[in-house]
DNA sequence: AGATATAAATTAACTATATTCATTAACGGG
DNA sequence: CCCGTTAATGAATATAGTTAATTTATATCT
């Protein structure tokens, strides 16, 4: 005898609420993780939750609202542990690698939080905390340090959207001619596009945060030349 | 006398084809100039062209392929002239810069653009030819060459959305005690929160290519650790 | 020249989706 | 015991993208 059972099924209050913020954030991530965000309509995701679309208008206020319900529990599973147990730059790079395995599965989202204001996402407002303050703690100003976190934030999302292209992206198809020593190193790719993905990311942020590590060691200057 | 007026109003074929995706394309661009990709309906480009809706399908065969349109003529204005002109590290600084010009504005492209193949986008394709050729020229292999692209337009894409957030996206709001370090620096940010985004975006780029030159100039491997 | 095929527009209809509205029924405190 | 709150319902609305059937000027063929 399940609560769904002893639950009224007319109309009208129920026995036991069957709705909640919680319980819809976590039927639409694992409709998501199932079907894909093309899958994920108002009714969809209701009837999953056994109510009628209009029912979760009384949790929550659109569906953009569950969208960033849905962005608050991903960045709770961004992996920041490193931030106490390793130096401030490999700590950085985890903490990149972990932010972009998560986003890969959920490049919908990122459209939604470049707009988003974080004073709706307490989750990343505490993430960006730690990260802060390590990098407070290795003696970077402010400024620096908030430009480090958008730059490494840049390339998490922009390599978020490589790793989640299909393998044929860069097949240049019937305009081979147009490219043809780009379409020969294309092809190479295409092999394995996930993994052509992962290696371009891995070694860009190696080489942005050894820069870093380099102009924060020697004591050189982080103002770009072209301001 | 223009083309318009001589033009039949009625049902039928008009004396002159009002329409072509050329026409489509380029009042595409200017509505979302004018009014943002909110406003880009099928129906209010239509508008714009004096045309209905269902004229347009006539020439396109989607809203998509009309963004794919937008897209193509977006890469055009992508500055790739620094690759004959400067050393391949300027160049590819230059232009990166310019192809985050270009998608500040049109960020709902992105997401497109990330499942695009590029069999679809001569000038895309025309453009990668061109920055692969000047990489390779620099004696950067293949494999290399590719991910160093790849790596580049990562940044490149994010850093177009960190451009294009609300000044207030770092206001922590009424959550100010979560993160009250972060608060602080966020609070600079706000203050002008464009020229920080390009800040943090030339700060990155140029550590990144600082890094690449050096590899390359020393002949040290591009392969990451973590592979 | 006249018949005919094609191109390119028209209006109307169809679909999917988000969202709102009026309504209903259980629960619980005064 | 009534009554307000809560949380559901189904119906209705709004917006968009898309398709279908229709129309007719123009070009082409015989």
């Amino acid at each position: 005898m399940t609560a769904e059972t002893t639950r009224s099924r007319g109309r009208g209050r129920p026995t036991s609420p069957v709705l909640s913020r919680e319980a819809i954030a976590a039927k639409a991530m694992t409709l998501v993780a199932e079907r894909g965000y093309d899958h994920l309509t108002m009714a969809g995701l209701a009837r999953k939750l056994g109510v009628s679309a209009s029912a979760l208008y009384n949790h929550v206020s659109s569906k953009h609202d569950v969208l960033v319900l849905i962005q608050d529990r991903l960045n709770a599973e961004i992996d920041c542990s490193a931030f106490g147990r390793l130096p401030w730059a490999e700590a950085l790079s985890a903490w990149a690698r972990s932010y972009r395995e998560c986003y890969v599965e959920h490049t919908e989202l990122i459209p939604l939080i470049a707009v988003l204001p974080i004073a709706d996402a307490p989750k990343s407002l505490e993430m960006y905390e730690r990260v802060f303050i390590a990098l407070h703690s290795a003696g970077i100003g402010d400024r620096d340090a908030v430009d480090i976190i958008a730059g490494i934030e840049a390339l998490v999302f922009g390599a978020a959207f490589d790793a989640s292209a299909p393998a044929d992206i860069f097949d240049p198809g019937s305009l081979g001619d147009i490219a043809p020593t780009f379409a020969r190193a294309a092809a190479l790719r295409a092999a394995d596009a996930r993994a052509s993905a992962d290696r371009a990311f891995e070694m860009a942020l190696e080489v942005l945060i050894d820069g870093l590590l380099r102009r924060v060691e020697t004591g050189e200057t982080f103002s770009p030349r072209h301001a």
